[in-house]
DNA sequence: TAGATTGTTAATCGATTAACAATC
DNA sequence: TAGATTGTTAATCGATTAACAATC
């Protein structure tokens, strides 16, 4: 039964969807309706039966969902059941946020290697992995079949980054620089604009502010 | 003339036009038409005018559109001509990266305030500001009349703090917490959620590796 | 004036919501 | 069995694309 092509309307539901039934699973609940989830995530119930139902029944009329078993299903299809390994490519503040977040870690993504090209930086340790010089990455990447490359460097850097990555056999990139890549349909891209996201917030304070301009 | 709820699709793509337009001003290009924009850009020349047209016309028949013109009201509509104050709750990595980025300031975005409750951090300087108490933010943004709050805390304390904030009379909260803020309509929200994120990517990976199941 | 390209209306497509039969 | 709630089809809504008249 292929069900593919999943609107990434759906796919970026999921992750939130995931954040709300482990909140759930950890204060003990055990089932729960498609009704009363509605009412604590503000999504309509008819929404979230039509999510759940492209990926098949996970619910069982008269009852709704298991929370558990829900939330397993989820970190399946999100693919966080399993090992992803990862290298970060710029170790500034924000590479090293990165590395930091714990949850990381507990969702399968295991942090494998950093690279900059500040001299002073290497060897220093980041959680236990030291940062080596970027010429160093084609290598490591190759020899250690790493699949996510988080792209943590200046617009200018990250576009021949992103081209040599692809010559590495990388499977994904999760671009925080502020240029949209240009890379084959076979290598997935996603990218953290956050100057866009910011602009986007001044546009609501603006409107909020003046609202017939 | 009252031209307001522009779609939130629509907003999405300001910032993206924004940074091409930038590019090409950069460049000396004078004038585009739609269709040469969307041969850049990847999307439709259809849209390209639809979506200028929700904030009047920009462009001339016959001739295209202006890039320096446009370039200036985009910027407009994004509120982005005019300043903004802001302080970063949370002088960790994340807080650091994102007081550091210096296009933000060329956005008018004005770095005002730094604050953490790690004892360690105060008095240590992020670019020129130094680092307060946490408890000490209520006062300081009430004096200050600051506008925006960037919150790059731990969940657990990002809820309190995000009511702490609206209590100051915050306009607006750029939400790093894995956590959805419940604040009333007029504090206006833009969430970051990287986990969110990274979990797409590893749902792209997943199901380009097993597109049927 | 003729050619180019916008602004805008109409057509299409896709996503969300409503409704209800199936079924636990 | 009766009540509850899903799974799924149908209706609605909104966003994107196509088409073309307006106009520079």
């Amino acid at each position: 039964m292929s069900e593919k092509d999943i609107s990434q309307a759906v796919i970026s539901r999921l992750p939130r969807y995931f954040r709300y039934l482990g909140d759930l699973k950890e204060k003990g609940v055990e089932r729960i309706s498609s009704q009363e989830l509605s009412d604590i995530m503000k999504v309509t119930a008819s929404q979230i039966r039509q999510d759940f139902n492209n990926f098949g029944g996970f619910g069982q009329q008269g009852y709704g969902y298991n929370v558990t078993y829900l939330y397993d299903e989820i970190s399946k299809i999100l693919g966080i059941d399993k090992q992803h390994s990862l290298v970060i490519i710029g170790a500034g503040h924000l590479g090293q946020a990165i590395a930091g977040y714990t949850n990381f870690t507990r969702r399968g993504f295991v942090f494998k290697g950093a690279f900059d090209c500040n001299p002073n930086l290497y060897g220093t340790k980041i959680r236990d992995v030291e940062v080596r010089p970027v010429d160093e990455m084609e290598e490591f990447v190759k020899k250690n079949g790493i699949e996510i490359a988080v792209l943590t460097i200046p617009k200018e850097q990250a576009v021949p980054m992103a081209h040599k990555l692809v010559g590495c056999g990388i499977k994904a990139i999760w671009n925080f620089a502020h240029v949209d890549l240009d890379v084959p349909n076979n290598i997935q891209v996603e990218n953290v604009h956050l100057s866009d996201s910011l602009m986007k917030l001044s546009y609501n304070i603006n409107r909020y502010e003046n609202p017939n301009k």
